[in-house]
RNA sequence: GCGAGUGUAGUGUAGCGGUAGCACAAAAGCUUCCCAAGCUUUUAACCCGGGUUCGAAUCCCGGCACUCGCACCA
């Protein structure tokens, strides 16, 4: 907190503001106005562009509407519940089946079953020992329907799956070369209990995920971990250290090379966005805290004015999510590494098929095709016949270069709605002379290249101003135009949305062409010639340390 | 989802049973050659629905939303 309230300012200036205000607000619903969408749609572009270039990432834009079994490989149809019961004395919530457990009783998620069994054992409010009330599921999936006779399908809880289920598209595309990685920018749905804090909490949000597959006996990136930018490592031991990503591997905090990798690109991205590093840490979570099918977690987490968020999710996810696919649609999502070529004997069984007709000429074709079907013996105009001693068995010699493994999968997920979140708490500042608000984000990331204004509205400067605007606009750059106001208070109004150039057309410009730039941070103004605008905002002059 | 509290122009607030005021912002004009100046004018609100009452922003009930706490965040 500097003064100045972000949500207010938000809700003011069009950053981001509650869906569907006139009819009461939805909750958990945020819309991003015409500074907001624009600032949001530069963040990922940064992104996107740290991404890809990478070379080994590829973009994948998948359907938000899920295909159940998806979600059935993935738990989320079976796990993604909650059963609350709740005090009815003193109103203090539990979890029903962790309850259960404390008990030494394993659990079965059934609402039914958890009610009868919290009757069972007798088991009280551990605060008050008042008596417990009702089970109620909280579903956190959104169902659609999808026409009369159908099951409901589901918004995707996460982009994740998405990906996990084209992996075989993607691995072709790479020619079958690991590793590799996937990404997706897109909206996620969670029924969310209790949304709040503006976009910190919301029930459809904006992530960017990525998922990397590796060879499990290679699990290494392409590149080396970054060396250059330090940040707070907190280990789930509780040791808080200061190091790059590769410091952070090589000490072994981090165990996961491409996990160390992908905090140096974050950390790049972040930078980029103007994330003020100072303010970001990364926390391993602890055993209990870690999904159930993650073998390594850290989140990087941002120091806001509600206290350390977490805005980007590093997984570990092993090879759960392809072995599930896997097994739940029968479909090949394996990789294949190439070994050291070996000579192998394999036992081929084979039918013999002369002996078959020599011993049944009649049914020889009903034997064969039961031997086909694999059946060790078969009954034939009441003859019962051995099927065994129709098959011969031989060795064959092969020759061995690959063997397929499943994947596994480190994900860095970004909680895009979060870093903006982190973004303007981290960038919205006072004046300190006069307490107004200005938002320092990077020039990379503001929503307008400049603004245009007249110093006044006569003497030729607004024709002169309104030339420069539309000549602007040809050339690409995104522009405003204001005319309204002292030329102090339109400074102002645009300082607080975070662009960075005004210029400024007064009287020397219907003299000598030139006008002035002024800059948002310093508010120190220099003048240069009109035709030399574009090519001083094409040059992203931008110095300062976020760049 | 529970408990407590809150909901008034775009924003921040006053009014708390008699028919909505202020400040900032915004718009028009005048003025002003550079950091929310001044003057004039204007636009603009009682979250939604029901009840009590001659009369409700105000009291009551229901809903919605927000804040905080608990829980949740796989």
């Amino acid at each position: 907190m500097k003064g100045v309230d972000q949500e207010e300012v938000s809700r003011r200036r069009g950053i981001y503001f509650q869906g569907f205000g006139i009819y009461g607000g939805l909750s958990g619903l945020y819309d991003y106005g015409p500074y907001g969408a624009r600032i949001k749609d530069k963040v990922i572009r940064i992104w996107k562009e740290i991404m890809l270039s990478e070379g080994n990432i590829a973009e994948f834009d998948g359907t938000t509407i899920t295909h159940t079994q998806v979600l059935k490989a993935s738990g989320h149809y079976d796990r993604f519940f909650d059963y609350s019961i709740e005090c009815t004395k003193c109103h203090t919530k539990y979890r029903a089946d962790d309850l259960i457990e404390k008990m030494g009783v394993a659990a079965t998620l059934d609402k039914k079953w958890l009610q009868d069994k919290i009757l069972e054992l007798e088991i009280r409010c551990e605060k008050c020992q008042g008596d417990l009330g009702e089970v109620k599921i909280q579903k956190l999936m959104f169902p659609v329907e999808q026409g009369e006779n159908l099951e409901p399908l589901f918004l995707r809880p996460e982009t994740a799956q998405g990906m996990f289920v084209n992996f075989k598209e993607y691995y072709r595309f790479f020619r079958e070369k690991l590793p590799f990685a996937m990404i997706t920018v897109g909206r996620g749905y969670r029924n969310e209990i209790s949304p709040r804090r503006a976009i910190f909490r919301l029930r459809e949000f904006n992530m960017m995920e990525c998922e990397s597959y590796f060879d499990p006996k290679n699990e290494k990136w392409v590149r080396e971990p970054d060396n250059e930018i330090k940040v707070t490592f907190l280990t789930n031991e509780g040791k808080e250290i200061k190091a790059t990503s590769k410091e952070a591997y090589d000490k072994g905090i981090v165990k996961s090379q491409p996990m160390a990798y992908f905090f140096g690109l974050a950390l790049r991205f972040y930078s980029k966005v103007g994330i003020d590093l100072e303010k970001i840490r990364y926390r391993q979570h602890k055993k209990e805290e870690r999904a159930h099918y993650s073998s390594e977690t850290w989140d990087a987490e941002a120091l806001t004015d509600i206290g350390w968020i977490e805005i980007t999710g590093n997984s570990h996810r092993g090879t759960f999510d392809l072995t599930n696919h896997i097994r739940s649609s029968g479909k090949d999502l394996y990789a294949q590494r190439i070994i050291p070529k070996r000579e192998e004997f394999q036992k081929v069984k084979e039918i013999d098929y002369k002996k078959v007709k020599s011993e049944y000429p009649d049914i020889s074709s009903k034997i064969i095709a039961a031997m086909k079907e694999g059946k060790t013996e078969v009954t034939i105009d009441d003859k019962n016949i051995q099927l065994d001693r129709f098959t011969i068995e031989r060795e064959e010699k092969v020759v061995v270069d690959r063997e397929s493994f499943v994947p596994v999968v480190i994900e860095p997920a970004f909680g895009l709605d979060r870093i903006l979140y982190a973004i303007l708490d981290h960038n919205l500042s006072s004046r300190e002379d006069s307490g107004y608000a200005y938002l320092k984000i990077p020039y990379s990331i503001s929503p307008y290249d400049a603004v245009v204004l007249p110093l006044m509205n006569k003497d030729g400067m607004d024709e002169s101003a309104g030339k420069i605007f539309e000549d602007l606009l040809k050339s690409k750059f995104s522009v405003l135009y204001d005319d309204s106001g002292s030329i102090g208070k339109r400074y102002s109004r645009y300082d607080e949305v975070g662009i960075v150039y005004c210029i400024t057309i007064d009287y020397d410009t219907i003299k000598n062409g030139d006008v002035t730039i002024r800059h948002r941070d310093t508010k120190e103004q220099i003048r240069i010639k009109i035709e030399d605008i574009p090519r001083y905002l094409g040059s992203d002059p931008w110095n300062g340390k976020a760049n």
